[in-house]
DNA sequence: CCAAGATATGTTACCGCTAACAGCCGCTGT
DNA sequence: ACAGCGGCTGTTAGCGGTAACATATCTTGG
């Protein structure tokens, strides 16, 4: 690794390269490749003939150390594989696009833990803003967050207090409204799947307010099972399996999720089950997945796309007018499917 | 912006606040926060709990440009909706976990002027390593990737001439293997569905090893289908209807991808259609979401997770024997599940 | 024709941290 | 007693850019 800086061809360039091969000095050649302030055409030309011919790519740790300005935003996810934080994702990728900003993903695995680490090792690169899914993080999470003195939005979920900012649903009154409708459609024998309930708050605050729905009509669950792990569809076929073979008076059955809704529907659909008939169905998110199955699962749509697109307005600014520590309540519209008889 | 920087209380925190509410020098809390070289036990105490209190978060942008070293690692995947890409992503975190090493994601959606950018970006932090998913880029980009003097690892594909170092399975002898196989079963009036044809060059491989071994058998493509964008479990449907309408006489459909694969399993199974008996049927990944389909639908293993820890060692320097540019084939199994006659 | 502004470029001083080296202390062996 | 060494801490000089200001050079109007 003995490599004398002025022979080695293969040193990474640096501003003073590209000045040099073009007779200007750094200042300029920061500014041609930056549009800043003024530079006459001839120069600008010059500059970036340089700057092409030799490959010259900027360093932006140097150039974020020295203006004080990173342009990146921390995303931080419980997980990929979810398909939900992927679509946020995208909402907040799309709307990002014309401000200069760029996310960066951070990935949880649905651990506390996990989480103040990435939010340690995110808020260590100084970016300009943070958006996390979910209210529930470590005190510890919590106070790095609100001393960082960037925007923070908090998405997913408003059943909460944010530390600054929050866009999303309330999951309980999702719950709530699901379980009314349920209740309406005359169902009485409700039972509930879930996975990752431990750690999935949102999920667990639509069960609450399921359950608050089905008290208030003088119900209770008639059944639940939860797991964890594995493909969601079969653990979807396996939980719907358990829970009619256990309580076989079961009339209707609510997931926590759309996926493993499917894998119950595909279950109810090879036992001949008649669906909405004897046995109801209803998961939730909404997830594109579902418009390819054999019939359509009840659901609602957790307005994933819109979460990540208000939340990213917040991080670049586009409500000035505002102090931050803004709430934005988005409602979720049930959408019935052909799961729920009518 | 008038802040007099020892007044301000909300002013982020430096080494120096830490220095000085530790009494030790910036150099000594440094060290202490980075476990590097020796530090009394009583100075290290002291400083985590002067750390501890201000709420200190390092600055790795200045600590990078210092060190001249960046412990990220650029993941470049054409899309996050796929499955396939999430669950090589997990193989790279898994395996950089214990390095210090951190990935950080990048997405394309399959277009090359996208990528380029995307390069060039992550490119411009000065990442370890990179890892990108497939060999098919811009020159713009191979030149960039050449030039950068990191190790870059090309995934998934290895059809072709890598910039550096490749980590895959070669698509076109998996296309053909399944063609093979297809042929051996019997099937003879064979189509092709397939999405996303005209960016997702694996796919395009696959297709073209196997019209090869079809042709190797005297055979040519009874029919095919093509079509981007919406949802892939409903396009396999409609693709399923469209061929089997067109072309009544195909007795098996060869899918780009398993998600299409399984929307035209559930189509046929919905219609009746005796399979593998009538129509066989297979798809490509091995995605874990087949598990819970009614039937299993044979498919091919890509070896995901497999190539996703390969590349992440040789980013982190575990082959340290080699100079680099080494090609690591992997060989994905035929999983002939249900939906090929025996 | 010259002051005053506009335009184009250069100079200086950092940004917050770390590599490299320098110093200091106390202990060891002889 | 003292050279020699290892453990611990401090000092200095950047890393590669950019903000802010300084310095030409060119216009332009009165």
């Amino acid at each position: 690794m003995t490599k004398p800086p002025s022979i080695d061809p293969r040193r990474t360039l640096t501003l003073r390269d590209v000045s040099e091969a073009s007779g200007v000095s750094e200042m300029t050649v920061s500014r041609v490749l930056r549009n800043r302030g003024d530079v006459s055409l001839a120069t600008r030309e010059r500059v970036l003939e340089a700057a092409r011919a030799l490959g010259y790519v900027p360093n932006k740790i140097a150039g974020a150390l020295a203006s004080q300005r990173v342009n990146l935003v921390g995303v931080i996810i419980p997980s990929l594989s979810n398909m939900v934080f992927p679509e946020v994702l995208t909402g907040i990728s799309d709307t990002l696009e014309d401000t200069g900003l760029q996310p960066v993903v951070g990935v949880t695995n649905y651990s506390p833990e996990r989480e103040e680490t990435v939010i340690y090792e995110m808020l260590s690169w100084r970016p300009s803003g943070m958006i996390i899914a979910g209210l529930e993080h470590t005190d510890a999470s919590r106070a790095m967050l609100a001393q960082a003195g960037i925007p923070i939005v908090e998405v997913m979920d408003i059943d909460g207090t944010p530390v600054d900012s929050a866009v999303g649903i309330s999951h309980r009154r999702a719950g709530r409204q699901m379980g009314e409708a349920i209740i309406a459609a005359g169902y009485r024998r409700i039972a509930f799947c879930g996975t990752m309930m431990p750690y999935d708050h949102r999920a667990r605050k639509r069960l609450e307010g399921f359950e608050e729905a089905l008290s208030k009509a003088g119900l209770t669950l008639a059944d639940r099972e939860f797991y964890s792990g594995g493909s969601a569809l079969l653990k979807g076929r396996e939980m719907t399996e358990a829970v009619l073979k256990r309580s076989p008076d079961v009339d209707f059955l609510y997931y926590s999720n759309d996926m493993i809704g499917a894998g119950g529907l595909l279950y109810c659909l090879a036992q001949g089950i008649d669906v909405p008939g004897k046995v109801g169905l209803a998961g939730f998110n909404g997830v594109e997945l579902l418009d390819g199955l054999p019939r359509k699962l009840a659901t609602m749509d957790a307005c994933r796309l819109e979460i990540g697109r208000r939340a990213a307005e917040i991080i670049a600014g586009k409500h000035e007018g505002t102090i931050g520590g803004e709430v934005i309540e988005l409602f979720p519209t049930l959408q019935p499917g052909d799961t729920i008889r009518g």
